[in-house]
DNA sequence: CTCATTATATACCGATAAGTATGGAATGAA
DNA sequence: TTCATTCCATACTTATCGGTATATAATGAG
C-alpha cells in the first residue's frame, strides 16, 4: 500500500502546484481569507475550479497551505533575526525584516497573519485560532530568545523580558496595520527608527 | 417646505432608531463590514429587513452611522487626551483610553476602525477610503499637538513630532490587534506600562 | 367616516458564494 | 489495442448575499 507517488499513472497535471500555490498566497494576502473567493482563486492560479479541488482539497485546506509558504518564504527573516547577539540586534532585524517584506512593491502591504485574525470572524473561526496558534508559537520563540537576553544582561533593571517581547510584537503587528493602510516606505522606515531609538539596553 | 418632524403623519414606527443603531455598531465592530450581514443586523437590532433599509439608507450607510456612533461615544476620550498638559500626559491618557475601551467586557475587543481598514477589501473600498480619511484626521490632530509639545520643550532633541505621532498610533494600533486576538487586560496594561517607561522627554 | 401617509411583514429578486456531478481527454499498464 | 486511472472543462447544486416589491396595519388630517 501507500504508493508514494513513485510513478504517475492518468493524465498529467498541467500545472505546477507549487506555482499555483503561490498565486493563491498572493490572492489570500490581498483579500483575507473570507474576502478571497474561489474564482478570484482560480483565476490567478491559472486552473479550474475542480483541479483546485482535487489538488488542494478546499479553500480552509489551501489556506493552510498558503500559510506554511507564507511562513517559510516570507517570514524566514523571524529565525534570523532571533540569532542576533543582542536583544537589541534581535529587534532591529526584525523590524527591518517586517519592513523590507511588508514595503515590497511586488507583494501586497500589510502581513497576512494580521489580516487573519482581525477580519471579521464569520465561519472562519477555526482560520483565526490556527492563525492565533502560530503566532503564539512565534511570540513564544521570541520571548525565550529575550529571556536569555535578560540574563546575558542586555535588558537593564525593571525591564522584564515578557514586557519587551509583547511590546515588540505589538509594534510589528501595528506597522502592519499602518501598512495595509496605504503608508509609505519612508513613514515605515521612519517608525522603525524611532522604535529602535528608544529601545533599552543593548 | 422641510417640515422638521414636528407632527409625525402616518403609523409611527416601532423602534427606536439610536437603540437599534447602537445594536448595529456591536455587530459591525465584532464582524467588519463585511462579515456583518444584514441578517445578522437586522436579527440583533431587533427589526425587521424593510424596516432597516428605510431608516438607514443602505448597508453602507448604516455604516458610517454606526461609524459616527463609535466616534462620539467610544473615542471621546482621545479629545480629552489631547488637552493634557505635556506629550508624555498625552501619550498616557491615549494609551489608557484605548486600553479601557479594548478591555471592556460588555463590547467587542478590539477597534473598528482598525478592523475595516485592515479585512479584506473586495467592494468596500469607498468603506475602507472613509476609515482612513478619518484616522488621518485624527493623527492630524495627534501631530499638531506634539508639534505644540516639541515646542514647550516636551520632546528631547533628535525626537521630531511627526515620528512620535505616528508611533504612539502604530502602538495603538498594535494594541488593538492584540486585543482582538483575544489578549487579556493584564497584558495589555503591561503593554502600556512599557510604552510609557519607554517615552523619550515629558 | 374617508383618505393620504408611513411602518411593518412576507416573500421575493438577481448575483455570487463554496463545492460537485459528469463527460471527455490524456497518460501508463497489460 | 484495451483499459483503469487521473486530470480538465462545463455546467450544475444549495445557500446566502444585499436589496426590494407588495400587501397590510396603524396613524393624523379632512
Amino acid at each position: 500500500m501507500e504508493q508514494v507517488a513513485t510513478t504517475s499513472r492518468g493524465r498529467p497535471r498541467e500545472f505546477d502546484p507549487a506555482q499555483a500555490l503561490a498565486a493563491a498566497l498572493q490572492v489570500f494576502w490581498r483579500r483575507g481569507y473570507e474576502g478571497a473567493s474561489i474564482s478570484e482563486l482560480t483565476e490567478a492560479m491559472g486552473i479550474t475550479r475542480p483541479s483546485l479541488y482535487a489538488c488542494f482539497g478546499n479553500k480552509e485546506s489551501l489556506f493552510r497551505q498558503a500559510l506554511d509558504l507564507y511562513e517559510t518564504e516570507k517570514l524566514c527573516y523571524v529565525k534570523t533575526a532571533l540569532e542576533a547577539p543582542t536583544a537589541r540586534g534581535v529587534a532591529e532585524r526584525l523590524l527591518r525584516g517586517s519592513l523590507a517584506m511588508q514595503c515590497s512593491d511586488s507583494e501586497p502591504q500589510g502581513c497576512l497573519g494580521v489580516i487573519s485574525t482581525v477580519a471579521g470572524v464569520t465561519e472562519a473561526d477555526c482560520i483565526r485560532d490556527e492563525v492565533l496558534k502560530r503566532r503564539a508559537s512565534s511570540n513564544a520563540a521570541l520571548l525565550a530568545r529575550f529571556v536569555q537576553a535578560k540574563e546575558e544582561g542586555d535588558l537593564p533593571d525593571g525591564i522584564e523580558p515578557e514586557a519587551m517581547s509583547c511590546y515588540l510584537s505589538t509594534v510589528m503587528q501595528g506597522m502592519a496595520v499602518q501598512a495595509s493602510g496605504g503608508a509609505s516606505r519612508e513613514t515605515l522606515e521612519r517608525l522603525v527608527q524611532t522604535t529602535l531609538a528608544m529601545w533599552p539596553g543593548r
